[in-house]
DNA sequence: TTATGACCATTCGGACAATTCTGGTCAACA
DNA sequence: TGTTGACCAGAATTGTCCGAATGGTCATAA
């Protein structure tokens, strides 16, 4: 409906198309001619667009990402207590429990990526780079922000954890919609109390800085092993 | 290696067998005949025992659960803390981890269960009960030993979804043998400041009744809905 | 009484062919 | 210049057959 007919605007109209059909039938069952009719173009012009099959995924998944990191740092800036750990840690989780594609990728749920899950694997931990790593919270611990006299690796690892039960919890006690905010209150409060900062509050604009620069980290190795530009990239560059 | 060859010790060998070759190699792969030799008796002999082989997992479920449990409270005995929702928790979560068997029932590997996971459906969250439930959180914020501030609903959410995050975590992030310990006391410290009683630390004593009897009810539903005796029970209440 | 292992009905799974489907291309077209 | 859809080779699916394997039984033995 009202689909704009720019160059930009059919490329975000297949994304939207793709996206609605891999949360759905997954990555195998969507085929490009399906994907093709739902966004009322034909099969050609996809590949006018991407590569493959797989650029495409990777571009919508490139795209996702970039969503759910604008959405998070605004749910972090819309909240009075601004950037803290536990702001960060709140937000991060809810916008990317607000994504079901995203969340599929995170949780490598086979039956959204269907055989993609392989491509996977050359992408390391990428969806940790969104909002958590090793050295974040190092700089955090570093500036006061985390309470330090907890073993990092361990910290992490427990985040890390928490973060993905978090993700996949409603497979195992349902979560209906209308609580989301409960459990993201419950979260805050809990790592408030339990890794924050013991007295003062510190200042956050430190911490503003360090996950801006993370995440442009993030975007660059994500750049780097994303998806390529089908066009006007300099050719002869296949590898078998 | 040196069985006793008395009945209930059979019974324990033939338990200890299925044990290892379910972990190992699954309830698919594993067959009944497998079971035997590893536990050096004869294929008849163990339908002596155990009325099919789900009979058989069911009750190897029930054992290890029953030792899950054993091992849990002996570590929060330890534990100079004593009975909190922290040791529950922390130790509950220890012990689980360390019985390859009940962790894979507990987050459902399809790769060990296999067709198995069907007949778990009918017990829906069996494994809650072990040592977490909703009426178990009520109870310990009424007495105090929970803050109160917090949702009952999404904290119950969030501690399962945690708890599993850490089952299943280190299929995201590899955990070592060796910082098993520093993931506990992380775990331990995060919920003593972030959800335990703000102020004074009171008394352990009731924790430690409601865990028994909440312990006593899970034992009570695994009865019922779990293996039936082989022999001398009433025999004629075959449905279908 | 208790344990055994040969035996049975059923299921499983590999092999193979027929058939459909799918990602990707490209000459024709607007 | 941008778009289309018929077309193709290879992959996946479906259906079928058949021998091997499996859960479970029971007459026999210790």
């Amino acid at each position: 409906m009202g689909e704009p007919a720019t160059n930009a605007g059919r490329e975000q109209t297949i994304l939207d198309a793709a996206s609605a059909l891999f949360t759905h039938y997954g990555y195998d069952k969507t085929t490009v001619e399906d994907i093709a009719q739902q966004a009322g173009v034909a099969k050609g012009t996809i590949y006018l667009h991407f590569r493959s099959k797989d650029d495409l995924f990777s571009a919508l998944i490139a795209r996702e990402a970039h969503r759910v990191a604008e959405r998070s740092f605004a749910l972090i800036d819309a909240d009075p207590e601004g950037v803290t750990i536990y702001t960060i840690f709140r937000y991060g989780w809810q916008a990317m429990q607000e994504n079901p594609l995203l969340r599929a990728v995170y949780v490598r749920d086979r039956r959204v990526l269907g055989d993609y899950v392989r491509r996977l694997a050359s992408l390391p931990q990428f969806s940790q780079m969104v909002s958590l790593s090793g050295e974040f919270i190092q700089h955090f611990q570093r500036l006061g922000l985390i309470r330090n006299d907890l073993d990092p690796d361990a910290l992490l690892y427990v985040l890390t954890s928490f973060r993905y039960g978090l993700l996949v919890g409603d497979a195992v006690v349902p979560l209906s919609r209308t609580n989301v905010e409960a459990v993201g209150e419950v979260v805050s409060r809990l790592l408030a109390s339990g890794i924050g900062p013991q007295g003062d509050r510190a200042k956050s604009e430190e911490g503003l800085r360090i996950l801006r620069e993370i995440y442009a980290k993030g975007l660059e190795f994500m750049r780097a092993n994303g998806r390529q530009v089908p066009k006007d990239s300099n050719p002869g560059s296949e590898t078998t």
